[in-house]
DNA sequence: GATGAATGAGACTTCATTCAT
DNA sequence: CATGAATGAAGTCTCATTCAT
C-alpha cells in the first residue's frame, strides 16, 4: 500500500501501456501532471483532452498513446491522490493517548486536504456521476473506516469509550463529519471566518462524541 | 405546502415566464414534474431537454416557452425540494427536552432525505460544477445552521451544553455529519447493513458531542 | 400616387384584410407603426414578430389577424416610406432655373432621407436578399429616373445641357451618386465632418456633370 | 497576388487557426474556396456551414478546425476580394492625362467588379447588418478615397480642376456614383440595355464633374 | 376577433476519438 | 512512436407560424 511503484495497476483499474523507453515514461509523467493541473483548474467535464495535451506540451494524438481516454487519466490521477491522502508518514502512533491520536490524525488529514483541496473538489465531482469511480472511492473509504473502527474497538476494550457505541457506524459518521466539513469550507467556500476554530471544533466534537474523558 | 405560492420568485432566483393562462400554468407544471423525474433517473448532465419534453408530453419547443434553459428548470426543481426539506410540519417543538428535540429533528430530516433521496443526489452533483447553484445552496445551509446554532446557544445559557463549544461551528459540523452520512449511505450506496443503527448512531453522537446529559 | 388611401393595395403587394371595424383599423395602424419602430431599431432579420406585437401592445396572435407574415408588414411599411420620399410637397417647380431646380430637388431629397434615415437603412438591407422587395424598389427607382431623365431631355432641347449626354444613364448615375453618398454618410456612418460640404459638393457635381453654365 | 502571403492577418482581422502542416493548408484553402462559391450562390444568411463543408468535401466538423464561425470565413473571403479589387496591376499610371487616367482607372474597376460581381453583392448584403464587417469596409473605402482625393488635389494644383471643389468630398461622391451604379446594374439587375453606354456615361460624368477640359 | 400557448424543423457548435502521414 | 488533421454524432436553442380556447 505504501510502495508507490505501480499503484496504477493495483489501485484503480487505470492501466498503463507499459511505458517502454525511458523517454516514454517521462512523457507519460508529463501528461499525468498536466492532467491534474487542468482538472484542478477547470473541473472534469470542462477539461478537454486538447487542454491536457497542450499543457503537457505534447501533440494532441500523443495523449492517446499513453491513456485510452479522458477517464483513464483521471482515474490514475485520483489514484495517486488517494495514496497521498491515505499515507501517513509511516508514524506508528501507538502508545499515544486517544485524544492525542485523534488530534494528530485529524491534523494530518486536514493538512492533506488543504494540500490537495482543488483535486478533492474534482474527486467529489466525478464521484457524482461516474460509477466506476464511485466504486474506487468506496474501497478507499472502507479501508480507512475499518482502521478507525479498529481503534475505537480497542479503546472500548480499554474502557475509554462506552460500549454502547457502534464502532463502525461511529467511524463512518465521524469521517463523514470531518470530510464534509472540510469540503464545504475549503471547496465550496462556505464563509468560515476562522480555520482554527473549525479544526478545534472538529477535534472537540470527535473527542466528546466518543465519550473520551476530558484531556 | 405552507405558503409555497411563489416560492420560485422568493426562493432561489429561479423565476419564470409566468404563464398567463390556466392552461399555461398546467403545462408549466407538467414540465416541472417531468424535469424532476428525468433528473432523478439520469442525473443532470445526462438529461436532455428532449427527454423532459417527451416525458411531459409536450413539443420540444414548449419546454422553452416556460424555461430558458435546462439550468433554469433545475434551479426551480431544486428550489421546491429545498422548501420541502426545510419545511417542518409547523410543529413548534419548544418545551421538549434537548434529547427529544434532536431526535425528532433528525428523524424528520432523515425522512425527508429518504423521500427525496434521488433528487438529493442530483443536487449534490450540480453543486459540484454550477456556481449559481452553489450560492443557492449556501443560502439554504446558512439558514438552517443559524437556526441550529440558536438552539445550541439557548442550551448553553441553560447550562445543558458546555460553554466552550463554538455554537456555530458545532452546528456546521453536526449538520455536515448528518448530511454526508445520509448522502454516502443513501445516494452513494455505501453498504450499511442496518438503517436503524446508522440513525441511532447519528443521534447518539450528536447527543454526546453536545455534552448533553445521558437521557 | 399621392392619394394615400389604399397605397397598400396598389404599391407593394402587401394586401390588407379589409379592416372592418373602426377599432380594427386603429389596431392595424398600431401594429404598422410598431413594426416600423422595431425594424428601425433592430433591422429586419433581428426583428421578431413578438417584438412588434409587444410594442403595439397587442397579443402575439393578433399580429396575424392583420398581416399574413413578417414580410408583409415590412412591405407595407416600406411602401409608405417610398410614398413619403417620392412625394414632393405638391410644388410644380416649373419655370425655375435648372440650377435652382436641382438644388431644390436635391435638398428636398436630403431632408426626406434624413427624416427616414433609419428606415432607409433597413430598406437597403432587405433589398439585398428579398427578390420581391427588389422588384418593388426597382419600380420606384424607375419612376423617379424617368422623371429626372425627362427634365434632362427638356434642358437638352433648350440647349442648356450638351446633347451628347445619355439622358437616362445620366439620371441613373446621378441618382446613384446622391443615394449612395447619403447612405454611406448617414446610415453607414462614414465620418463626414461637415454635412453642408457634402450636400454642396453633391449639388456642384450634379450641376457640373450636366454641363450647366455656372450659375 | 502582390504579397498576398498573409493578407488574412494584415487585412481585416480575419485571422485563422494557422494550419501547421501542408495538408492542413490545403484543406483550409479548399474550405475557403468552397465558402466563396456557396456565399455567391446563396447569399450569406442562406449559407449553411453544412453547405460549405459539403462543397469542400470535408466533414462538418472540419470546417471548425479552420474557422471559428461562418462570419470568420466570410471575413476572410471578403478580405481576399478587397485585395483583388484594390490591386491594380502594378501600373504606375503617372504621366497620362487626367482623362486617360480616369478612364483607365474606371475601366479597371469595372472589370474587377464584373469579375467579382456575385461576391460584391454579398459584401453589400453583409455590410447591412454586420458591424465588424462595416468597419472593415470603411477602412478599405477610406484608403481608396484618400488616393483619389490626392489625385484631384494634384490636378487642382496644376490648374486642371477648379479650386472650389472639395477634393475629398468629390472623391467620395464620385466613388459612390460609380460603386452604386455598378451595384444597381450588375447586382440588382436593373435593366440597363447597354453596358458601354453606362460605362461611357460614368466616364463622361466624372470628367465633366471635375471640370476637366473636353479631351 | 382576440389571445397566447404549442409546435418542431433546423442551425450552430463542440469534442472525444480515430486515422493518415 | 509522434503528430495533428479529420470525423460526425449529438445537443441546445430559436422563432415563424398555427391552433385551441
Amino acid at each position: 500500500m505504501s510502495g508507490r511503484a505501480n499503484s496504477a495497476e493495483s489501485g484503480g483499474g487505470a492501466q498503463a501501456n507499459a511505458p517502454l523507453t525511458e523517454r516514454g515514461a517521462r512523457t507519460r509523467e508529463k501528461v499525468l501532471v498536466a492532467a491534474r493541473e487542468v482538472f484542478e483548474e477547470r473541473g472534469f467535464p470542462d477539461t478537454r483532452v486538447a487542454h491536457i495535451a497542450h499543457r503537457a506540451q505534447v501533440a494532441y494524438g500523443s495523449f492517446y498513446t499513453y491513456f485510452p481516454s479522458k477517464e483513464a487519466v483521471f482515474l490514475e490521477v485520483a489514484d495517486r491522490l488517494f495514496a497521498e491522502m491515505t499515507d501517513r508518514g509511516g508514524v506508528p502512533a501507538s502508545g499515544a493517548s486517544p485524544a492525542a491520536r485523534i488530534r494528530r490524525s485529524n491534523r494530518s488529514y486536514y493538512e492533506g486536504y488543504l494540500r490537495n483541496a482543488k483535486m478533492m473538489a474534482i474527486v467529489e465531482q466525478v464521484a457524482t456521476f461516474n460509477e466506476e469511480f464511485q466504486e474506487l472511492r468506496r474501497k478507499h473509504r472502507a479501508t480507512s473506516i475499518t482502521r478507525t473502527a479498529g481503534a475505537i474497538r480497542r479503546w472500548q476494550r480499554d474502557g475509554l469509550v462506552p460500549d454502547d457505541l457502534d464502532a463502525e457506524m461511529t467511524a463512518r459518521a465521524l469521517a463523514a463529519m470531518i470530510d464534509h466539513s472540510l469540503y464545504l469550507w475549503i471547496v465550496q467556500g462556505d464563509d468560515t471566518p476562522d480555520t482554527q476554530r473549525l479544526l478545534d471544533t472538529l477535534d472537540a466534537l470527535t473527542h466528546r462524541a466518543l465519550g473520551l474523558p476530558d484531556s
